[in-house]
DNA sequence: CCTACCGATCGGTAGG
DNA sequence: CCTACCGATCGGTAGG
Protein backbone atom coordinates (compact mmCIF):
# COMPACT_ATOMS: atom_id res chain seq x y z
CA UNK A 1 0.00 0.00 0.00
CA UNK A 2 1.36 3.38 -0.96
CA UNK A 3 -1.39 5.56 0.52
CA UNK A 4 -0.88 7.24 3.86
CA UNK A 5 -3.13 6.87 6.86
CA UNK A 6 -5.17 9.97 6.13
CA UNK A 7 -7.11 9.79 2.87
CA UNK A 8 -4.45 11.55 0.81
CA UNK A 9 -2.14 9.55 -1.47
CA UNK A 10 1.57 9.74 -0.73
CA UNK A 11 3.83 12.18 -2.49
CA UNK A 12 5.15 9.97 -5.33
CA UNK A 13 1.58 9.03 -6.26
CA UNK A 14 0.48 12.65 -6.20
CA UNK A 15 3.42 13.52 -8.45
CA UNK A 16 2.40 10.76 -10.87
CA UNK A 17 -1.20 11.98 -10.89
CA UNK A 18 -0.33 15.60 -11.57
CA UNK A 19 2.29 14.64 -14.15
CA UNK A 20 -0.30 12.50 -15.94
CA UNK A 21 -2.72 15.40 -15.99
CA UNK A 22 -0.23 17.99 -17.21
CA UNK A 23 1.52 15.73 -19.75
CA UNK A 24 -1.90 14.88 -21.19
CA UNK A 25 -2.97 18.52 -21.37
CA UNK A 26 0.24 20.21 -22.53
CA UNK A 27 2.49 17.43 -23.76
CA UNK A 28 5.82 16.27 -22.37
CA UNK A 29 7.87 19.32 -23.38
CA UNK A 30 4.95 21.68 -22.72
CA UNK A 31 4.64 20.68 -19.06
CA UNK A 32 7.65 21.75 -16.98
CA UNK A 33 8.86 20.11 -13.78
CA UNK A 34 8.13 23.41 -12.04
CA UNK A 35 4.47 23.25 -13.14
CA UNK A 36 4.13 19.69 -11.95
CA UNK A 37 5.83 20.38 -8.62
CA UNK A 38 3.63 23.41 -8.05
CA UNK A 39 0.49 21.37 -8.77
CA UNK A 40 1.63 18.85 -6.17
CA UNK A 41 2.53 21.56 -3.67
CA UNK A 42 6.27 20.96 -3.46
CA UNK A 43 9.44 22.42 -5.06
CA UNK A 44 11.10 21.13 -8.15
CA UNK A 45 14.20 19.66 -6.43
CA UNK A 46 11.88 17.72 -4.12
CA UNK A 47 10.19 16.24 -7.15
CA UNK A 48 13.58 15.23 -8.53
CA UNK A 49 14.29 13.42 -5.28
CA UNK A 50 11.43 11.01 -6.07
CA UNK A 51 12.02 10.78 -9.82
CA UNK A 52 15.63 11.09 -10.91
CA UNK A 53 14.85 12.90 -14.16
CA UNK A 54 11.96 14.24 -16.20
CA UNK A 55 12.28 11.32 -18.55
CA UNK A 56 12.08 8.83 -15.70
CA UNK A 57 8.90 10.59 -14.55
CA UNK A 58 7.49 10.20 -18.06
CA UNK A 59 8.30 6.50 -18.14
CA UNK A 60 6.74 6.03 -14.70
CA UNK A 61 3.57 7.81 -15.79
CA UNK A 62 3.33 5.55 -18.82
CA UNK A 63 4.06 2.45 -16.83
CA UNK A 64 1.32 3.29 -14.34
CA UNK A 65 -1.18 3.70 -17.14
CA UNK A 66 -0.20 0.40 -18.74
CA UNK A 67 -0.49 -1.26 -15.34
CA UNK A 68 -4.04 0.05 -15.07
CA UNK A 69 -4.67 -1.31 -18.55
CA UNK A 70 -3.36 -4.70 -17.51
CA UNK A 71 -5.78 -4.67 -14.60
CA UNK A 72 -8.65 -3.88 -16.95
CA UNK A 73 -7.81 -6.62 -19.46
CA UNK A 74 -9.06 -9.54 -17.33
CA UNK A 75 -12.40 -7.78 -16.89
CA UNK A 76 -12.54 -7.23 -20.63
CA UNK A 77 -11.68 -10.82 -21.47
CA UNK A 78 -14.17 -12.09 -18.91
CA UNK A 79 -16.77 -10.00 -20.71
CA UNK A 80 -15.70 -11.71 -23.94
CA UNK A 81 -16.48 -15.24 -22.77
CA UNK A 82 -19.81 -16.00 -24.35
CA UNK A 83 -23.30 -14.77 -24.99
CA UNK A 84 -24.75 -12.80 -27.84
CA UNK A 85 -23.80 -9.40 -26.40
CA UNK A 86 -20.07 -10.17 -26.12
CA UNK A 87 -19.22 -7.23 -28.31
CA UNK A 88 -21.18 -4.74 -26.25
CA UNK A 89 -19.55 -6.05 -23.08
CA UNK A 90 -16.05 -5.72 -24.51
CA UNK A 91 -16.91 -2.28 -25.80
CA UNK A 92 -18.35 -1.14 -22.48
CA UNK A 93 -15.30 -2.31 -20.53
CA UNK A 94 -12.89 -0.74 -22.99
CA UNK A 95 -14.73 2.56 -22.93
CA UNK A 96 -14.77 2.39 -19.15
CA UNK A 97 -10.97 2.29 -19.13
CA UNK A 98 -10.73 5.60 -20.96
CA UNK A 99 -13.67 7.09 -19.08
CA UNK A 100 -12.19 6.31 -15.67
CA UNK A 101 -9.41 8.79 -16.36
CA UNK A 102 -9.95 11.23 -19.23
CA UNK A 103 -6.20 11.86 -19.39
CA UNK A 104 -5.38 8.38 -20.63
CA UNK A 105 -6.40 8.76 -24.25
CA UNK A 106 -4.66 12.10 -24.91
CA UNK A 107 -1.56 10.96 -23.02
CA UNK A 108 -1.25 7.79 -25.07
CA UNK A 109 -1.98 9.60 -28.31
CA UNK A 110 0.66 12.25 -27.57
CA UNK A 111 3.23 9.57 -26.85
CA UNK A 112 2.39 7.84 -30.11
CA UNK A 113 2.95 11.13 -31.94
CA UNK A 114 6.11 12.10 -30.06
CA UNK A 115 7.91 8.79 -29.74
CA UNK A 116 6.37 6.26 -32.13
CA UNK A 117 9.43 4.04 -32.23
CA UNK A 118 9.48 3.76 -28.45
CA UNK A 119 5.76 3.51 -27.75
CA UNK A 120 4.50 1.34 -30.59
CA UNK A 121 6.27 -1.86 -29.48
CA UNK A 122 5.31 -1.15 -25.87
CA UNK A 123 1.65 -0.79 -26.78
CA UNK A 124 1.86 -3.74 -29.11
CA UNK A 125 3.07 -5.91 -26.27
CA UNK A 126 0.25 -4.95 -23.91
CA UNK A 127 -2.50 -4.84 -26.50
CA UNK A 128 -1.47 -8.10 -28.14
CA UNK A 129 -3.44 -10.47 -25.83
CA UNK A 130 -6.52 -8.27 -26.06
CA UNK A 131 -6.17 -7.98 -29.84
CA UNK A 132 -5.61 -11.71 -30.28
CA UNK A 133 -8.84 -12.55 -28.46
CA UNK A 134 -10.77 -10.08 -30.54
CA UNK A 135 -9.21 -11.33 -33.78
CA UNK A 136 -10.03 -14.95 -32.92
CA UNK A 137 -13.55 -13.88 -32.06
CA UNK A 138 -13.83 -12.15 -35.41
CA UNK A 139 -12.55 -15.14 -37.37
CA UNK A 140 -14.88 -17.50 -35.55
CA UNK A 141 -17.72 -15.12 -36.32
CA UNK A 142 -16.72 -15.14 -39.97
CA UNK A 143 -16.83 -18.95 -40.08
CA UNK A 144 -20.25 -18.88 -38.49
CA UNK A 145 -21.45 -16.24 -40.92
CA UNK A 146 -22.16 -13.67 -38.22
CA UNK A 147 -19.28 -11.39 -39.22
CA UNK A 148 -18.66 -9.73 -42.57
CA UNK A 149 -16.38 -12.03 -44.55
CA UNK A 150 -14.30 -9.09 -45.83
CA UNK A 151 -13.28 -7.83 -42.41
CA UNK A 152 -9.48 -7.80 -42.06
CA UNK A 153 -9.28 -8.75 -38.38
CA UNK A 154 -5.93 -7.20 -37.48
CA UNK A 155 -6.55 -4.06 -39.49
CA UNK A 156 -10.05 -3.81 -38.02
CA UNK A 157 -8.66 -3.96 -34.51
CA UNK A 158 -6.09 -1.28 -35.34
CA UNK A 159 -8.78 0.99 -36.75
CA UNK A 160 -11.05 0.51 -33.77
CA UNK A 161 -8.14 1.42 -31.50
CA UNK A 162 -7.69 4.53 -33.62
CA UNK A 163 -11.36 5.33 -33.37
CA UNK A 164 -11.55 4.94 -29.60
CA UNK A 165 -8.24 6.63 -28.84
CA UNK A 166 -8.88 9.64 -31.04
CA UNK A 167 -12.55 9.73 -30.13
CA UNK A 168 -11.78 10.13 -26.46
CA UNK A 169 -8.73 12.33 -26.93
CA UNK A 170 -10.55 14.90 -29.06
CA UNK A 171 -14.18 14.49 -28.16
CA UNK A 172 -13.98 17.65 -26.06
CA UNK A 173 -12.88 19.54 -29.16
CA UNK A 174 -14.86 17.87 -31.88
CA UNK A 175 -18.26 17.62 -30.29
CA UNK A 176 -18.72 21.30 -31.04
CA UNK A 177 -17.97 20.69 -34.66
CA UNK A 178 -21.43 19.21 -34.71
CA UNK A 179 -24.39 21.52 -34.71
CA UNK A 180 -24.33 23.53 -31.50
CA UNK A 181 -27.95 23.13 -30.28
CA UNK A 182 -27.15 20.08 -28.19
CA UNK A 183 -25.91 20.27 -24.64
CA UNK A 184 -22.38 19.07 -23.94
CA UNK A 185 -23.45 15.86 -22.28
CA UNK A 186 -25.84 15.04 -25.06
CA UNK A 187 -23.22 15.68 -27.75
CA UNK A 188 -20.79 13.37 -25.98
CA UNK A 189 -23.47 10.71 -25.76
CA UNK A 190 -24.22 10.98 -29.46
CA UNK A 191 -20.54 10.70 -30.33
CA UNK A 192 -19.96 7.71 -28.08
CA UNK A 193 -23.08 5.93 -29.26
CA UNK A 194 -22.13 6.48 -32.90
CA UNK A 195 -18.59 5.30 -32.19
CA UNK A 196 -19.89 1.99 -30.90
CA UNK A 197 -22.44 1.75 -33.70
CA UNK A 198 -19.77 2.26 -36.37
CA UNK A 199 -17.56 -0.38 -34.78
CA UNK A 200 -20.44 -2.85 -34.61
CA UNK A 201 -22.14 -2.19 -37.91
CA UNK A 202 -18.88 -2.54 -39.80
CA UNK A 203 -18.26 -5.88 -38.15
CA UNK A 204 -21.49 -7.86 -38.05
CA UNK A 205 -23.60 -9.06 -40.89
CA UNK A 206 -27.16 -7.74 -40.63
CA UNK A 207 -28.33 -10.73 -38.62
CA UNK A 208 -29.89 -13.30 -41.03
CA UNK A 209 -33.15 -13.01 -39.14
CA UNK A 210 -33.12 -15.95 -36.77
CA UNK A 211 -34.14 -14.46 -33.43
CA UNK A 212 -36.52 -16.49 -31.25
CA UNK A 213 -39.92 -15.97 -32.86
CA UNK A 214 -39.09 -14.85 -36.35
CA UNK A 215 -39.82 -16.43 -39.68
CA UNK A 216 -37.11 -17.21 -42.25
CA UNK A 217 -36.60 -13.53 -42.92
CA UNK A 218 -36.65 -12.52 -46.61
CA UNK A 219 -39.15 -9.68 -46.24
CA UNK A 220 -38.40 -8.58 -42.71
CA UNK A 221 -36.88 -5.12 -42.53
CA UNK A 222 -37.71 -1.84 -40.83
CA UNK B 1 3.38 33.88 -57.64
CA UNK B 2 5.70 33.46 -54.72
CA UNK B 3 8.21 31.11 -56.34
CA UNK B 4 11.47 32.44 -57.65
CA UNK B 5 12.76 32.01 -61.19
CA UNK B 6 14.88 29.00 -60.42
CA UNK B 7 12.88 26.00 -59.28
CA UNK B 8 13.30 26.71 -55.58
CA UNK B 9 10.45 28.25 -53.57
CA UNK B 10 11.12 31.64 -51.99
CA UNK B 11 12.27 31.95 -48.40
CA UNK B 12 8.90 32.49 -46.65
CA UNK B 13 7.49 29.42 -48.37
CA UNK B 14 10.52 27.34 -47.42
CA UNK B 15 10.10 28.52 -43.82
CA UNK B 16 6.44 27.48 -43.88
CA UNK B 17 7.34 24.08 -45.31
CA UNK B 18 10.01 23.32 -42.72
CA UNK B 19 7.87 24.68 -39.89
CA UNK B 20 5.02 22.42 -41.00
CA UNK B 21 7.35 19.44 -41.00
CA UNK B 22 8.91 20.13 -37.62
CA UNK B 23 5.68 21.19 -35.88
CA UNK B 24 4.07 17.98 -37.12
CA UNK B 25 6.98 15.82 -35.94
CA UNK B 26 7.86 17.46 -32.61
CA UNK B 27 4.92 19.69 -31.75
CA UNK B 28 4.83 23.46 -31.42
CA UNK B 29 6.88 23.72 -28.21
CA UNK B 30 9.11 20.84 -29.25
CA UNK B 31 10.29 22.51 -32.45
CA UNK B 32 12.43 25.60 -31.81
CA UNK B 33 12.85 28.57 -34.12
CA UNK B 34 16.53 27.66 -34.29
CA UNK B 35 15.68 24.17 -35.57
CA UNK B 36 13.35 25.57 -38.21
CA UNK B 37 15.81 28.24 -39.31
CA UNK B 38 18.58 25.67 -39.57
CA UNK B 39 16.38 23.39 -41.70
CA UNK B 40 15.75 26.32 -44.04
CA UNK B 41 19.41 27.29 -44.10
CA UNK B 42 19.15 30.72 -42.46
CA UNK B 43 19.57 32.18 -38.93
CA UNK B 44 16.85 32.61 -36.40
CA UNK B 45 16.67 36.45 -36.58
CA UNK B 46 16.25 36.16 -40.34
CA UNK B 47 13.29 33.88 -39.80
CA UNK B 48 11.79 36.43 -37.42
CA UNK B 49 12.09 39.04 -40.13
CA UNK B 50 9.56 37.08 -42.21
CA UNK B 51 7.32 36.00 -39.33
CA UNK B 52 7.10 38.42 -36.44
CA UNK B 53 6.80 35.73 -33.76
CA UNK B 54 6.71 31.98 -33.32
CA UNK B 55 2.97 32.16 -32.79
CA UNK B 56 2.46 34.05 -36.02
CA UNK B 57 4.47 31.35 -37.79
CA UNK B 58 2.18 28.73 -36.25
CA UNK B 59 -0.93 30.57 -37.41
CA UNK B 60 0.51 30.94 -40.90
CA UNK B 61 1.29 27.22 -41.09
CA UNK B 62 -2.25 26.41 -40.07
CA UNK B 63 -3.72 28.91 -42.47
CA UNK B 64 -1.74 27.45 -45.36
CA UNK B 65 -3.01 23.98 -44.55
CA UNK B 66 -6.61 25.16 -44.37
CA UNK B 67 -6.13 26.96 -47.66
CA UNK B 68 -5.01 23.70 -49.23
CA UNK B 69 -8.08 22.05 -47.72
CA UNK B 70 -10.29 24.72 -49.24
CA UNK B 71 -8.74 23.97 -52.61
CA UNK B 72 -9.47 20.27 -52.17
CA UNK B 73 -13.10 20.75 -51.16
CA UNK B 74 -14.42 21.61 -54.65
CA UNK B 75 -12.81 18.43 -56.01
CA UNK B 76 -14.41 16.48 -53.20
CA UNK B 77 -17.83 18.00 -53.73
CA UNK B 78 -17.58 17.47 -57.46
CA UNK B 79 -16.92 13.83 -56.70
CA UNK B 80 -20.08 13.83 -54.59
CA UNK B 81 -22.40 14.88 -57.39
CA UNK B 82 -24.00 11.65 -58.47
CA UNK B 83 -23.43 8.06 -59.40
CA UNK B 84 -23.44 4.96 -57.28
CA UNK B 85 -19.79 5.26 -56.26
CA UNK B 86 -20.12 8.73 -54.74
CA UNK B 87 -18.85 7.52 -51.44
CA UNK B 88 -15.70 5.99 -52.87
CA UNK B 89 -15.01 9.16 -54.80
CA UNK B 90 -15.38 11.35 -51.69
CA UNK B 91 -13.24 8.94 -49.73
CA UNK B 92 -10.52 8.82 -52.37
CA UNK B 93 -10.33 12.62 -52.60
CA UNK B 94 -10.28 13.05 -48.84
CA UNK B 95 -7.56 10.46 -48.42
CA UNK B 96 -5.63 12.16 -51.18
CA UNK B 97 -5.57 15.38 -49.16
CA UNK B 98 -3.82 13.69 -46.25
CA UNK B 99 -1.63 11.58 -48.51
CA UNK B 100 -0.37 14.58 -50.48
CA UNK B 101 1.43 15.81 -47.35
CA UNK B 102 1.86 13.28 -44.54
CA UNK B 103 2.42 16.16 -42.10
CA UNK B 104 -1.15 17.41 -42.33
CA UNK B 105 -2.87 14.83 -40.14
CA UNK B 106 -0.38 14.91 -37.23
CA UNK B 107 -0.19 18.70 -37.38
CA UNK B 108 -3.95 19.08 -37.17
CA UNK B 109 -4.24 16.43 -34.48
CA UNK B 110 -1.55 18.12 -32.38
CA UNK B 111 -3.30 21.44 -32.65
CA UNK B 112 -6.56 19.85 -31.57
CA UNK B 113 -4.80 18.44 -28.51
CA UNK B 114 -2.85 21.61 -27.68
CA UNK B 115 -5.39 24.32 -28.39
CA UNK B 116 -8.87 22.79 -28.66
CA UNK B 117 -10.67 26.03 -27.88
CA UNK B 118 -8.83 27.84 -30.68
CA UNK B 119 -8.77 25.12 -33.32
CA UNK B 120 -12.18 23.51 -32.97
CA UNK B 121 -14.20 26.52 -34.22
CA UNK B 122 -11.65 27.09 -36.97
CA UNK B 123 -11.96 23.51 -38.19
CA UNK B 124 -15.71 23.61 -37.73
CA UNK B 125 -15.90 26.61 -40.04
CA UNK B 126 -13.89 24.98 -42.83
CA UNK B 127 -15.32 21.49 -42.46
CA UNK B 128 -18.90 22.70 -42.18
CA UNK B 129 -19.67 22.85 -45.93
CA UNK B 130 -18.07 19.46 -46.49
CA UNK B 131 -19.89 17.98 -43.50
CA UNK B 132 -23.21 19.47 -44.54
CA UNK B 133 -23.03 17.87 -47.96
CA UNK B 134 -22.18 14.51 -46.46
CA UNK B 135 -24.95 14.79 -43.87
CA UNK B 136 -27.53 15.68 -46.52
CA UNK B 137 -26.27 12.78 -48.60
CA UNK B 138 -26.69 10.47 -45.61
CA UNK B 139 -30.21 11.68 -44.84
CA UNK B 140 -31.25 11.31 -48.47
CA UNK B 141 -29.78 7.82 -48.42
CA UNK B 142 -31.79 7.05 -45.31
CA UNK B 143 -35.02 8.16 -46.97
CA UNK B 144 -34.21 5.99 -49.97
CA UNK B 145 -33.39 3.04 -47.75
CA UNK B 146 -29.78 2.82 -48.91
CA UNK B 147 -28.34 4.01 -45.61
CA UNK B 148 -28.77 2.50 -42.16
CA UNK B 149 -31.69 4.26 -40.49
CA UNK B 150 -29.89 4.46 -37.15
CA UNK B 151 -26.91 6.43 -38.45
CA UNK B 152 -26.57 9.74 -36.58
CA UNK B 153 -25.31 11.86 -39.50
CA UNK B 154 -23.40 14.56 -37.59
CA UNK B 155 -21.92 12.10 -35.12
CA UNK B 156 -21.02 9.76 -37.99
CA UNK B 157 -19.16 12.54 -39.77
CA UNK B 158 -17.31 13.43 -36.58
CA UNK B 159 -16.26 9.82 -36.06
CA UNK B 160 -15.11 9.40 -39.63
CA UNK B 161 -13.01 12.54 -39.23
CA UNK B 162 -11.55 10.96 -36.09
CA UNK B 163 -10.88 7.76 -37.94
CA UNK B 164 -9.15 9.40 -40.87
CA UNK B 165 -7.19 11.94 -38.83
CA UNK B 166 -5.91 9.44 -36.30
CA UNK B 167 -5.48 6.76 -38.94
CA UNK B 168 -3.09 8.91 -40.92
CA UNK B 169 -1.41 10.52 -37.93
CA UNK B 170 -0.49 7.23 -36.29
CA UNK B 171 -0.47 4.72 -39.12
CA UNK B 172 3.33 4.79 -39.08
CA UNK B 173 3.26 3.72 -35.44
CA UNK B 174 0.28 1.41 -35.33
CA UNK B 175 0.84 -0.62 -38.45
CA UNK B 176 3.48 -2.56 -36.56
CA UNK B 177 1.01 -3.33 -33.81
CA UNK B 178 -0.40 -5.76 -36.34
CA UNK B 179 1.39 -8.98 -36.94
CA UNK B 180 4.82 -8.23 -38.30
CA UNK B 181 5.02 -10.56 -41.33
CA UNK B 182 3.68 -7.96 -43.75
CA UNK B 183 5.87 -5.41 -45.48
CA UNK B 184 5.38 -1.77 -44.56
CA UNK B 185 3.59 -0.88 -47.76
CA UNK B 186 1.29 -3.83 -47.47
CA UNK B 187 0.43 -3.05 -43.83
CA UNK B 188 -0.44 0.52 -44.79
CA UNK B 189 -2.63 -0.75 -47.58
CA UNK B 190 -4.46 -3.10 -45.27
CA UNK B 191 -5.04 -0.33 -42.75
CA UNK B 192 -6.29 2.13 -45.35
CA UNK B 193 -8.52 -0.42 -47.00
CA UNK B 194 -10.03 -1.41 -43.68
CA UNK B 195 -10.51 2.24 -42.76
CA UNK B 196 -12.60 2.80 -45.86
CA UNK B 197 -14.43 -0.48 -45.39
CA UNK B 198 -15.38 0.41 -41.81
CA UNK B 199 -16.64 3.81 -42.89
CA UNK B 200 -18.72 2.29 -45.69
CA UNK B 201 -20.04 -0.82 -44.00
CA UNK B 202 -21.26 1.18 -41.02
CA UNK B 203 -23.13 3.52 -43.34
CA UNK B 204 -24.81 1.53 -46.07
CA UNK B 205 -27.46 -1.12 -45.79
CA UNK B 206 -26.35 -4.39 -47.38
CA UNK B 207 -27.83 -3.54 -50.78
CA UNK B 208 -31.35 -5.11 -50.96
CA UNK B 209 -30.41 -7.22 -53.97
CA UNK B 210 -31.87 -5.16 -56.77
CA UNK B 211 -28.84 -4.32 -58.95
CA UNK B 212 -28.97 -3.05 -62.56
CA UNK B 213 -32.63 -3.22 -63.54
CA UNK B 214 -34.20 -0.89 -61.02
CA UNK B 215 -37.90 -0.90 -60.40
CA UNK B 216 -39.76 1.61 -58.18
CA UNK B 217 -38.29 -0.16 -55.16
CA UNK B 218 -41.59 -0.44 -53.34
CA UNK B 219 -40.91 -3.95 -52.09
CA UNK B 220 -37.56 -3.16 -50.57
CA UNK B 221 -39.05 -1.76 -47.41
CA UNK B 222 -41.90 -3.23 -45.37
C1' DC C 1 11.87 17.99 1.64
C1' DC C 2 14.24 22.89 1.20
C1' DT C 3 17.33 27.20 -0.66
C1' DA C 4 20.65 28.50 -3.76
C1' DC C 5 22.68 27.93 -7.86
C1' DC C 6 24.40 25.88 -12.58
C1' DG C 7 24.91 25.89 -17.86
C1' DA C 8 21.98 25.45 -21.82
C1' DT C 9 18.45 26.88 -24.50
C1' DC C 10 14.28 29.33 -25.29
C1' DG C 11 11.80 33.37 -28.03
C1' DG C 12 12.84 37.79 -29.24
C1' DT C 13 15.49 42.55 -30.05
C1' DA C 14 19.20 46.05 -31.49
C1' DG C 15 21.48 47.56 -35.01
C1' DG C 16 23.37 47.33 -39.18
C1' DC D 1 19.65 38.66 -44.33
C1' DC D 2 23.57 38.85 -40.52
C1' DT D 3 26.23 39.22 -35.60
C1' DA D 4 25.71 40.16 -31.00
C1' DC D 5 23.06 40.24 -27.26
C1' DC D 6 18.79 40.22 -23.85
C1' DG D 7 15.91 38.30 -19.85
C1' DA D 8 13.28 34.21 -18.86
C1' DT D 9 12.89 29.60 -18.25
C1' DC D 10 14.38 25.00 -18.88
C1' DG D 11 16.18 20.40 -16.52
C1' DG D 12 19.25 19.28 -13.13
C1' DT D 13 22.84 19.62 -8.97
C1' DA D 14 25.10 20.94 -4.36
C1' DG D 15 24.51 20.78 0.08
C1' DG D 16 22.06 20.59 3.95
Amino acid sequence: MTAERNGRPDVPQRILDQATRLFARHGFVGASLRDIARAVGIRKPSLLYHFASKDELRRSVLEQMLTHWNEAVPRILRAATSGPEQFDAIGAETLRFFNDDPDRAPLLLRELLDRPEEIAPLVALRVQPWAKIVCDYIRKGQEQGRVHPDVDPEAYVAQVINLVLCGFATHASLRNVLTAPTSDGEATDRLLREMLRVAKASLFLPVPAEPPTRRPAASARA
